[in-house]
RNA sequence: GCCCGGAUGGCGGAAUUGGUAGACGCGUCAGACUCAAAAUCUGGUAUCUUCACGGAUGUGCAGGUUCGAUUCCUGUUCCGGGCACCA
């Protein structure tokens, strides 16, 4: 029997799915192990192949566990709240909902085929409301937080309070140092940063609040952030080049805006400490040390000259305090206002507007100095010496105190300054300083050092630093390069924050109230004055006032009778129409019996006259009949709209649908095939009542609370926020009482094995670091590291390919190409002749000229790369037949001048050769590959295996779907041990002949070595996930296997149960060959046994001064004398060693013999 | 600019602890089967040199440590990822 994937493939899904074999139960005896992906971001583009990468490892890794006898979950979900869905929806004006529900619908049908075996039970789904309300649950948690410094763990905010009441904040100071606490008490202002049990119970609920707001875990502040105000939004850095915006070029400032923040760096330190209880590897520890960028140092004031003014530095070597010449300030600091002379001030207004436009990257990056004297002095307080104080863009105000005291002898940027602006320089480290470059040694022994001269820098660092706090100019400080995460997006797709503000006041909204959903909006622009998209809808964003008071729920916006500002369309907008109608178009081909039967009614204005129209695009949506002058939309609900997903679709569908004033009414699809005439009736009642069923318009929430109005937060949770905390969710994913049961959460534990990109290493692996830390400081999980292990996979690149196009110019055109003249694309050595040897080339270009016309004259020539479709060149080669068809025909008149110069015809034997170049895989490169595609065309375990035996998962490597074929051979030579084939038949129907040849035969001691080789290899590959040696292990074991003609059970069964787990479909099948029931994923993975592989002599390499002269085969029992009167007799080193004494014998047992002469 | 990775035949890669560099697969060449093609099977395939045996060179580049280095150290080049509103 032939291997006939398809069929196997097809047959083994529905019986998993039948049998629901991928079901995980949170109560099992057996030892539990968590396997888990990292979320996936549905996007529009689909999955390629570097997606399933690290899902196959993942699941190869689960099924291999389940093996080995543990109760495995492994899930997966959808991080579905994101920038992308928004800017589509503003684009093509598909609500976010909409584009993301088909997006996950995409994703699932590509990630079926390749036979995962997820819990699909579990799905979570980030854009959920039963998911966010839990977003917003735990937020609300860390909302109602502090972190206590003294029990080093989040507390509740009341504990805060309750201290407060007690003792002031004397033992709870403000957690950011940078604060300035100036709250008037009784009309007098308060000095430092503390206050009195007393003051606090004298302070408004304002006073409190804001302290308060200095202390919780989730807090609002403000921040900058890069502005464009012609986009009317905030900018990512990447987003803006130049100081302008990537899209648009608009121009891009900074700005303080008002947002939200997690005080992440209360956590500073257990995210270190706990990076040593987690199996990471060094690399991604160390990205996150540096993250966290914990340093020691002083932080020192020094006055300004003629002010009271004091500048407060932070620096990490104050060892080089008499080495300081300079100051820098970050041009946004708040001192810089005040202390600019009146001389530099336009010459620094200047330099600050500048820096405006500049993104933090770019700062950061820049290698030309540049700065504005202030025309103030700091004196140095150790010696009284006054020292310029300069801004400049390298110093970033969020980094220690936005100041820095230059040294420029000892740090490069600050030398480079110094000699920028013929500042003088101090030595202050003598010869190590040799006036060409900074040198930033801690070793050198200080000179001009005043008290230090003579000591080592290294041990003058704490002498100063005693000196300082004795003195009490400044004190010693620790700083941490982390800054404080920032927690909300003025977009619209992203949780809503619970939240409500009135008088400057954030108050909670009372959890009862969860989820607060995202309200549908038809248009997602920015709102005012930097305010999120969601400040528009002011059904929503209003509040009574009262509401916050007595905390009683608000009516939903259906309850209010939503209307909105619509525009005049009653369909879609060209843009839409343009997309939703090939799906329209698609639908119409495949309609349903029931869809059938009631169209057959309704065309013809069958119905009142009145005309509807079948799968016709209504803004984002195509409903499946409707009446456009009544305004009535008829759905037939089929099997599709039973799933949970579709549900929720369909929910905001309808709720949109009023917001066009439409009205909706759904029918199941068997009360259209058994009832279609109370159907029908109750289609007509509808067109009737369509008249006058305006949606009626309930008094705005401002009427309602008689003008007192509080107001939403208007901004949205960032893309994080939801995947700081999902692996816990799936543990639990339907319970509606609590974000995960503790029961459950006991039960999984941590995350075994979590498998994703390094590009996450510091932003969502550090966040859900925290939130795990914070969930356990709460007591609501008993851990507080969320992945035991991380496995990094490699990023898949693109290997794209290039045509090489001929631009002509003809006399006469004033430069441009001719219109109508055939297109010239040459191969790819023709275009390095075309570089290499120009005029052999030119005059095969004049020939294929000539040959098209005898008239055009050319004026010259140059030739583009371009892009051309990966799936349609095979390895190198471009099939010219497919190129023709390609983008609709633009190449279909083109003239090919092939590999050897020669013209393409039918009959051409030379080919076309394109161009390759490993990019970034992306549409527009046209080098995206669809897994789908080769799971069709080589079944899904070709896939899986083809995927790992590429190289190692960790490492980043470019597709090239040429080596398929490859492992598509090996699983076909498995298949050929089980079953015969007549090789030599002309069709596989003949061939198909061939019967199972398994024999219980027992198997030889040759075979059984083979086998438990294979299972000593495979098991420990797998533990360590090097897949690709494990497939390698699978085709020598076969390879080796085949050669025997080996057919025996015992040898086979074995080798299927480790199979399954790379290759499950072929595997199961195999399994039920072998005679076995139930299915193969419940076998029990098979034992080594190392007798088997006993070995009695070894084939020595032996080596003359370590190069390699020959091997010789020498008994494993040999000593090391014998080894040597073996080897010294060897004819070959007899030769080498040319009557030559050794001088040393290095021999090491099962290794090697190394004679050095 | 800063932080983290990576670099081995024509290509993807192997060499797990410093011990036979190139396993396995692709590609390619030759052969078998076939009227032919496909499929399948067998063998060769780092480079240079040699009739051959063999020899020399070779793991981005330049050094170093070692009996012995793809592996350890120092420097350096190029490529990839991250740098806080892409996810």
């Amino acid at each position: 029997m032939e291997y006939n994937f398809s069929e196997i493939e097809k047959k083994w899904q529905d019986w998993w799915t039948a049998n629901e074999i991928y079901k995980v139960s949170n109560d099992s005896s057996k030892p539990k192990y968590y396997v888990l992906d990292m979320f996936p971001y549905p996007s529009g583009a689909g999955l390629h192949v570097g997606h399933p990468l690290g899902y196959i490892a993942s699941d190869i890794y689960a099924r291999y566990k389940r093996l080995k006898g543990f109760n495995v979950l492994h899930p997966m979900g959808y991080d579905a709240f994101g920038l992308p869905a928004e800017q589509y929806a503003i684009e093509h004006g598909i609500h976010p909902a909409v584009s993301t529900a088909q997006n996950i619908q995409n994703f699932r049908k590509q990630m079926d085929k390749i036979a995962f075996s997820f819990d699909w039970s579990r799905e979570v789904n980030t854009s959920d409301p039963s998911y966010y309300k839990w977003t917003q649950w735990i937020f609300l948690q860390l909302f109602k937080s502090f972190y206590n410094r003294q029990t080093k763990k989040a507390e509740s905010i009341d504990v805060l309070v309750a201290s407060f009441e007690k003792d002031g904040n004397e033992y709870h100071p403000f957690p950011n140092q940078n604060f300035q606490f100036r709250p008037t008490v009784n009309g007098q202002p308060s000095t430092g940063n503390t206050f009195t049990a007393e003051q606090w119970n004298n302070f408004s609920e304002k006073q409190q609040q804001d302290i308060l707001m200095e202390y919780r875990l989730a807090y609002c502040g403000y921040g900058e952030v890069n502005w464009c105000e012609a986009l009317g939004t905030v900018l990512a850095n990447d987003e803006v080049v130049n100081g302008v915006s990537e899209r648009g070029g608009y121009p891009v400032v900074k700005k303080k805006l008002r947002q939200w923040y997690l005080r992440i760096t209360e956590y500073a330190d257990r995210l270190l400490e706990g990076l040593e209880t987690v199996d990471f590897s060094e690399a991604m520890k160390e990205m996150q040390t540096n993250w966290i960028g914990k340093s020691y140092g002083a932080e020192i004031d020094f006055k300004i000259s003629d002010s009271d003014k004091k500048l407060r530095v932070f620096t990490t070597r104050p060892d080089t305090i008499f080495g300081v010449d300079f100051m820098v300030v970050a041009p946004e600091h708040e001192l810089v206002e005040e202390i600019t002379t009146p001389e530099q001030k336009q010459e620094v207004e200047e330099y600050i507007t500048w820096v405006k436009s500049r993104s933090e990257r770019e700062r950061m990056a820049e290698k030309t100095i540049s700065g504005a004297f202030t025309g103030a002095y700091a004196i140095n307080p150790f010696d009284n010496r006054e020292v310029p104080v300069y801004i400049s863009e390298y110093v970033l105000a969020g980094y220690g105190t936005g100041a820095i005291m230059a040294v420029p002898c000892g740090d490069e940027r600050d030398f480079r300054f110094a000699k920028h602006f013929d500042i003088e320089i101090t030595n202050i480290i003598g010869e190590a300083f040799n006036g060409k470059e900074a040198n930033p040694t801690k070793d050198a022994e200080l000179e001009n050092s005043n008290f230090l001269t003579g000591m080592l820098m290294r041990d003058a660092i704490k002498i100063v630093v005693e000196e300082i706090e004795d003195l009490g100019y400044g004190k010693a400080k620790v700083n941490y390069k982390m800054r404080d995460a920032a927690f909300s997006r003025q977009r619209y797709w992203g949780e809503p924050f619970p939240i409500v503000w009135k008088d400057g006041i954030a108050y909670p909204l009372d959890e009862s109230e969860l989820p607060l959903e995202l309200p549908p909006m038809e248009d997602i622009k920015p709102g005012k004055d930097g305010e999120g998209p969601l400040s528009n809808n002011l059904n929503w964003i209003e509040v009574p006032a009262s509401s916050i008071i007595d905390l009683t729920p608000n009516p939903s916006p259906k309850e209010r009778g939503a209307k909105s500002s619509m525009p005049g369309y009653i369909t879609s907008t060209p843009e839409q129409w343009k997309i939703l109608s090939v799906y329209a178009k698609e639908n119409r081909r495949n309609k349903t019996e029931a869809e059938n039967k009631l169209w057959q009614e309704l065309r013809n204005r069958n119905l009142n006259g009145c005309k509807f129209r079948r799968q016709h695009p209504v803004a984002g949506y195509i409903p499946d009949f409707v009446c456009l002058e009544k305004k009535l939309i008829v759905e037939i609900d089929g099997e599709y709209h039973n799933k949970e997903e579709q549900r929720k679709f369909d929910e905001v569908r309808t709720e949109w649908l009023k917001e066009y004033e439409y009205k909706l009414i759904r029918f199941t699809n068997d009360e259209v095939i058994d009832h279609l005439p109370q159907v029908l009736q109750k289609i007509s009642e509808s067109l009737i009542a369509g008249d006058d069923t305006g949606v009626a318009v309930a008094p705005s929430p401002l009427e309602r609370a008689g003008g007192e109005v509080a107001l939403r937060e208007s901004s949205t949770m960032p893309g994080y926020a939801g995947s700081s905390w999902y692996f816990l969710r799936y543990m639990d994913p339907h319970n509606n009482e609590t974000f995960c049961s503790k029961k459950a959460s006991d039960y999984w534990n941590q995350v075994d094995v979590y498998v994703g990109g390094t590009e996450h290493a510091v932003g969502h692996l550090l966040y859900s670091r925290m939130w795990t830390k914070f969930l356990f400081d709460l007591g609501l999980i008993s851990f507080d590291e969320p992945y035991k292990k991380l496995l990094n996979q490699g990023m898949i690149q693109g290997s794209s390919r290039f045509v090489y196009r001929v631009a002509l110019w003809y006399e006469g055109k004033d430069g441009q190409e001719k219109p109508n003249f055939p297109q010239i694309v040459v191969s790819k050595g023709q275009y390095g002749n075309y570089k290499a040897k120009k005029e052999e080339f030119d005059s095969i270009i004049r020939t294929v000229v000539a040959k098209i016309s005898s008239s055009a004259k050319i004026e010259a020539y140059s030739i583009y790369e371009s892009h051309v479709d990966v799936n349609i060149v095979d390895g190198i080669e471009l099939d010219i037949e497919k190129f023709k068809q390609w983008r609709n025909g633009e190449y279909a008149n083109a003239i090919f001048i092939l590999e050897d110069g020669s013209i393409y015809s039918e009959s051409s034997t030379s080919k076309y050769i394109c161009g390759v170049e490993t990019e970034k895989m992306s549409k527009s490169k046209f080098n995206t590959v669809d897994p789908s595609d080769l799971v069709d065309k080589y079944g899904a375990d070709t896939f899986r295996m083809y995927e790992m035996f590429l190289g190692p998962v960790e490492q980043s490597k470019p597709w090239d779907t040429k080596g398929i074929e490859g492992v598509h051979r090996f699983l076909r030579k498995f298949w050929r041990l089980f079953y015969k084939e007549v090789a030599t038949a002309p069709s596989p129907l003949e061939r198909a002949g061939g019967e199972v040849i398994v024999t219980n035969d027992k198997a030889t001691d040759a075979e059984l070595k083979i086998l438990h080789k294979a299972i000593k290899k495979i098991e420990e590959d797998t533990e360590r996930f090097s897949y690709n040696t494990a497939v390698s292990a699978f085709m020598v074991c076969t390879n080796e296997l085949a050669d025997l003609k080996c057919h025996k059970k015992e040898i086979l069964q074995p080798l299927v149960i480790m199979l399954s787990s790379y290759a499950p479909f072929i595997a199961e099948e195999l399994y039920h060959t072998l005679g076995n029931e139930g299915s193969v994923l419940d076998a029990v993975y098979p034992t080594f046994d190392a007798k088997y592989l006993v070995e009695s002599s070894k084939e020595y390499p032996i080596s003359v001064n370590g190069k390699l002269r020959t091997t010789i085969n020498i008994s494993l029992d040999a000593s090391q004398k014998e080894v040597e009167e073996i080897v010294l007799q060897n004819d070959v080193i007899q030769k080498w060693l040319d009557g030559k004494e050794p001088k040393k014998i290095i021999f090491i047992k099962n290794r090697m013999v190394n004679i050095v002469i």
